[in-house]
DNA sequence: GTTGAAACTCATATTGG
DNA sequence: CCAATATGAGTTTCAAC
């Protein structure tokens, strides 16, 4: 089926997480087919949207993004939902958005230039219609921010809930076994 | 001098945050250079690493990751944040972590195939010498995810700390304007 | 899925201005 | 920084298998 995932892809995936400048000719020869069928694959990753985009990570303190911070964000109801959504993708300085469960509804991860940036950023949430409360977490410093996904990792996960085509050597010889 | 930024490094940041297979012919013109020029500033992000990666975002949840979530961890001193550290590198399931101000010492965002993987991974974290307790909060839904920085609120902060470098074509008809 | 060929585009380096 | 050039690679599409 056309929605099913094999581990080339998964290799592409990976091999596009680390390097998504990579020539078609070098991920070719890593995942073992021809340009033209890598060529392929990566457009239907993109069409299927497994493929989001490609981007690029950046040293947002070089560029003068000082302060970074996860502001936990408490709305009141869903009535104001969509109103809050509207305001977060507005708003440059909020990065990330994600509605969660716990406390606070939402968590952000802000970037400011200074503290008094963050000052006023914060005030203004603090004005749109249905935000009861926000609480700031400042990151003193960044361990790991992973854009790679292991491919082993996925494996597992997708063979476990079977969407995931292996086509295995061996199978041909114990055929009978269900 | 050789730190500085103008505001056409940083509209190839913002283009390549938008799209990183971007062919440097294509980044030439947007930024109105040629090729060679936008070829050697490239380089030059590359080497004082304000540009760190191109990466590729993925929809991780077409790879069977379901359960995304932020963990907040305590651990109780400095003496264990380095093999916590290495630990975190090792995990897998942990794509970011960071050390934050506020109740928790660290934030971490974890991605897992279901919930009993999280709740495996909770108990190996809990198992982790200095941590002292944990606190989960699960994504149910990305509003937001910023791969790309607005060159215009970056350069707002530049000029503000004069790290930026701005040809003012009109600054030679008011030169003596301190 | 492969291979191979053709037409085209691109990256990289170099030159002189 | 540009423009022009040269070269070797890369990409894409198409065919036929």
């Amino acid at each position: 089926m056309s929605g099913h995932i094999d581990p080339i892809d998964l290799k592409i995936v990976e091999t596009f997480g680390d390097n998504s400048r990579i020539r078609l000719s070098e991920l070719a020869e890593i995942v073992g087919l021809s340009i033209p069928s890598v060529s392929e694959r990566l457009d239907k990753l993109q069409k299927k949207g497994i493929i989001k985009k490609f981007t690029t990570l950046v040293d947002e303190r070089q560029l003068g993004f000082d302060i970074q911070a996860f502001v936990r964000v408490r709305i009141d109801s869903s009535k104001h939902y969509k109103s809050f959504m509207e305001h977060v993708l507005r708003e440059e300085e909020i990065m990330e958005c994600y509605s969660v469960t716990g406390d606070g509804s939402h968590i952000l991860k802000v970037m400011t230039h200074n503290t008094s940036s963050l000052e006023k950023f914060l005030s203004r949430i603090q004005s749109w219609p249905g935000v009861l409360s926000t609480n700031t977490s400042f990151v003193l410093s960044e361990i790991k921010r992973n854009s790679r996904i292991s491919s082993e990792i996925v494996k597992q996960n997708l063979l476990d809930r079977q969407v995931l085509v292996v086509f295995d050597e061996k199978k041909s010889e114990k055929k009978s076994r269900k």
